[in-house]
DNA sequence: TTGGATTTCAAACGGGAGTTTGAAATTCGT
DNA sequence: ACGAATTTCAAACTCCCGTTTGAAATCCAA
């Protein structure tokens, strides 16, 4: 691989990720990510064959970024105890909503995804999806010593969807009738009003 | 108004009504629709004003029909314990899982639309949304009698949201590597665990 | 039954989307 | 420094979208 042509990718991925994040896959057009990363418009087809090919290039980077940071705190979770591990767990989804770094970018991008899977993040999804979801699983497992798979599915769905509504909605929350302030103290009093109600229902006895 | 052009108007409506809720705003054409109707294509335009306009007719009318349909509901949940007030309206949220009818459908619009609002719904919602959203607070409040408004309010977005997640990505869950079976008796049982979650959690003491 | 208003219709319009094209510029091993 | 391979570029292409147009058909009150 030549240089500088290692740079035009490398613009072109950081210009989409930020406008996926930002807008979705089909809110944003490649007439968008070229103009934003002061490219030429063909630039995408060459590079990534297209702008599926390109999503899954980001997707993919997003992907093994996520399941990194959350396997590196699933480390510190195991010593702590279940409550503060799955408190943490909902304090890192809910994060969008103050920060903009990277990570806050991965995790709205899969915000979107959540609310209408692209065909191309459902078959990403199918090929790498059990060590990130096995995540979840087991922060449940912790609530749910005896449950079964099927229960242990649909209650990791279920947590993770908990943060979702809020990241995804955020423009409207802030805005009429609600105006829910999005400052970082608010935020730390919904994650925790959050992980109140997520442990308070799974620690509930069969 | 004339009779045959009420006959063209109620084709379109019931036409977009179904197709808005299978594949949402923007994942419906005008010529979709006409061609289900079997009307002109100019026919949107003449009635309704565009598309727009159309689907704020769809968005209303499923708006009131889900609203009456709640009410009524809420005056027997009056009468029942709110554990049971509460497992009827998670029940009756799941209720697009297994069924296709009227009330399914008008569920499944506002599933779109939870995921990312158009400016069509937030202004509606906006004008009609206190008796709705009222009613979902009126749930909570009787789980938590103490909480200020804002909780409360952060509590019945969270409780819609619950079966939000499963409703719009019924058919991802159908499919591997969940597989989770989506006849009756499966989604009565999820309906069984999502409630205890949200009675488990909200029941928790602040 | 007639004549003005209403409604339907096929066709085209204008715009935005992703992609293709083929020539020009640049890169890089030799 | 040369020359083949790679990469960039402006422009055009094709497709689908919602909307408009103006004439034809239909309706309905008088």
């Amino acid at each position: 691989m030549t240089r500088p042509s290692e740079i035009t990718r490398e613009r072109v991925m950081k210009a989409a990720e930020r406008l996926f994040a930002e807008r979705g896959y089909e809110g944003t057009s490649v007439r968008a990510i070229v103009a934003k990363a002061r490219v030429n418009q063909a630039a995408i087809n060459y590079h990534f064959a297209g702008k599926e090919g390109l999503y899954r290039e980001v997707l993919r980077t997003a992907f093994r970024a996520l399941t990194a940071h959350h396997l590196a705190h699933a480390e510190e979770g195991k010593a702590a105890s279940r409550e503060a591990a799955l408190g943490a767990f909902v304090r890192r989804q809910l994060r969008p909503l103050t920060a903009r770094d990277e990570f806050s970018r991965h995790l709205r991008i899969f915000n979107w995804e959540a609310a209408q899977p692209t065909a191309v993040f459902r078959k990403l999804m199918s090929e790498e999806a059990a060590p990130f979801m096995s995540l979840a699983v087991d922060l449940v497992r912790r609530f749910l010593p005896e449950a079964d798979q099927r229960t242990l599915s649909a209650a990791a769905i279920w947590l993770v969807g908990q943060c979702s509504i809020f990241v995804r909605n955020r423009e409207q929350l802030a805005a009429p009738p609600l105006n829910l302030a999005l400052d970082e103290p608010a935020v730390e009093r919904l994650a925790e009003l959050v992980s109140r109600w997520a442990i308070g229902g799974l620690i509930q006895p069969a």
